[in-house]
DNA sequence: AACCCGACTCGAAGCGCTTCGACGATCCGC
DNA sequence: GCGGATCGTCGAAGCGCTTCGAGTCGGGTT
């Protein structure tokens, strides 16, 4: 079959075979069907497989398409089926949330949305509201995954009313009629207390985001510090929860604050991705031994758990999974299948270097108070 | 003259209101030229401004526009104009790359695109050459940036050979035939040691990325090498290059290594932003203190420098300028405009709490020596 | 007064693709 | 051996937009 083929065809032999001629050569789908020897409508249904196509012809147009280097125009393709095969994907893009996890996010969207035979268009945060419009008006894209959703976010209400579907990263306030899927931060919160609650810690504390990020009323902040506080509360457990800047002066005075405050704090859950190293660091600085004196347990990504010294007890953030979830809820969506309005990915905690069973008493106490 | 309305005009009271109706509410270029009582052509002119326009016939379609909530199909327009106002941003979006650097980038492309009236596709390094022909070919994009370019890409001959305009930020090994805008890395690396030689130190080590950059043949971190070392030789300054891992224990070996071999370093450029923060807290632990016995210059961006403790004197990384530049020549590009073929910016070198003057005989060595 | 020229506007022809209805073939049961 | 499914294929009608050629209408020229 192929070429020279076909009872009566005998199709002009490519005249660009596929990549040489560097201007004007785009081949279309009615090129194809000359050089199979079919209809133009026989290639689109080759191509999408809605309607039963022989064996035979099938394999004629795959050989055109692949020997002309056939690539479908996807500006025509989205004006005649109404789907561009595009997701916007809206980030932040300004301070606060941290980076690295965004990018391991964008990372996990792209190449999921790829699996799905999707393209994926960037979009910043401060176009706002009229941005979401703007996408989905103009049919650039079929659905929306919007990352760093706040508690009371403008784009929320607008969201709800496009008549795109979307998959918000992230809960508002008020979640009812969207989709959403993030880590469980209660329940990572939650866990973090558990862990030291069982290595016998009696007395533990949070060092959170930025408090700019508690006021600008970041749903996981927020539940991360109740999980912390709530759990604390119902192990019996004295808890401090502290928002913390990121910069090496401020983390050292906050925990010396802390160990001021309370001297026989034992234990610190980190919530703070920037700060997390700066914590390691303080610490001895400040005559604590990590994990002796003083277990820390993190939220924050593998990556910098692992790269830290000691190895840092984590719950991770499972950026890549949310990531993954989001654009599969999305793919549910446009497929029209029906799909949970929240998911809540279980916290997990891996056990590494710096948390340790609670000091009997200590160091500093005992060396303050008279040899027992 | 149109409908019911023109002259008289009363145009028929939009019949949802734009953003109410849920669904099928796609407002057309028909639906705008009817409500304003012209041709659709007449409308199109107005909004691509191709052709001279009334003044009255442009405020009563931009009315009719705003009022009836219309955005122009993308597909579309796409299909009709041979342009998609569209352009892909191909990240790396994998190890090796520093994440915070790319996002700030990506910030620059997707803002700047914006302001040509562009938006950003993005895509990931993994699907190679065959990813760029894909969406080249597909007409889905009208250029490509493309970042994270290495000394031989695989993707570099084809971009050379594609029907669309590219941007590479960095420098393949043959750059000829393309644009590339990066950080003029080699004079990055020469400003660092002229700034430390000015201060009066005699031998320096410049501390890279992990060997693995190297071996790939990245660009950026080879030229800087380069204009480290040539610029040492060339103002008679011992130095050494040394490539290193981004963990702790790693930057304290290194370090502990090159204090050995050379008991008289005096200064350290950090070329490698994962490591700094480990560099400033290891050199305390060797009985270094910074700056007093070693200054320290790093190239990295100005947040990772400004967050350090002490503030790092820096060459800043300017991704968002290099961002900026490369949609600007981009756009040139689509404009059929002629672009230099390579732009380097220059470096920018900050100088902050981590370099000092020399110090004239250095601590351990007047302690390892009978006292002068 | 016939003419031409700009300034404006319109109609229609696609852009490359999907999709719907139709049309020959086969194939089945009776 | 004939009506009616079924299968495989085709032709044509758009999808919503841009763009080109072709008007129309005043107001200056000769």
């Amino acid at each position: 079959m192929a070429e020279s083929s076909r009872p009566t065809s005998r199709p002009t032999p490519q005249p660009s075979p596929a990549g040489l001629g560097k201007r004007a050569d785009m081949v279309t789908i009615a090129d194809v069907a000359r050089h199979a020897g079919v209809a133009v409508s026989t290639v689109s249904y080759v191509l999408s497989g809605k309607r039963a196509i022989s064996a035979s012809t099938r394999a004629r147009v795959l050989a055109s398409v692949r020997s002309l280097g056939y690539h479908p125009n996807a500006g025509a393709r989205a004006l005649a089926s109404k789907r561009a095969n595009v997701i916007a994907l809206v980030l932040p893009l300004r301070s606060g949330m941290h980076l690295p996890v965004l990018m391991q996010f964008a990372t996990a969207v792209v190449t999921t949305a790829r699996q799905f035979d999707h393209d994926v268009l960037l979009m910043t945060a401060d176009e706002g509201p009229a941005g979401l419009r703007r996408i989905a008006a103009s049919a650039m894209v079929d659905g929306i995954v919007l990352m760093d959703v706040e508690m009371h976010d403008a784009r929320v209400p607008v969201l709800r009313d496009l008549e795109r579907p979307s998959v918000l990263i992230g809960f508002p306030a008020d979640p009812s009629g969207l989709t959403c899927v993030d880590l469980d931060f209660y329940r990572a919160g939650a866990a973090c207390v558990e862990h030291l609650a069982g290595l016998g810690h009696r007395t533990v504390a949070l060092l959170g985001a930025p408090a700019v990020v508690y006021d600008r009323d970041t749903g996981f902040a927020h539940r991360t510090r109740a999980g912390f506080t709530e759990t604390a509360q119902r192990l019996g457990i004295a808890a401090t929860a502290q928002s913390c800047e990121e910069n090496f002066e401020a983390v050292v005075r906050e925990l010396a604050g802390l160990l001021a405050r309370r001297p026989d704090l034992s234990a610190l859950v980190v919530h703070n991705e920037a700060a997390v190293g700066q914590v390691l660091a303080a610490l001895p600085a400040l005559g604590r031994r990590v994990p002796q004196d003083v277990s820390v347990v993190a939220i924050c990504p593998d990556e910098v758990a692992e790269r830290a010294s000691p190895a840092l007890t984590s719950v991770l953030i499972p950026a890549e999974e949310v990531g993954r979830q989001a654009v599969s809820l999305l793919m549910c969506k446009l497929a029209e299948k029906p799909v949970p309005q929240s998911t809540l990915l279980p916290p997990r905690l891996t056990v590494r270097a710096s948390t340790a069973t609670a000091p009997a008493k200590p160091r500093w106490v005992r060396a303050g108070s008279p040899a027992s």
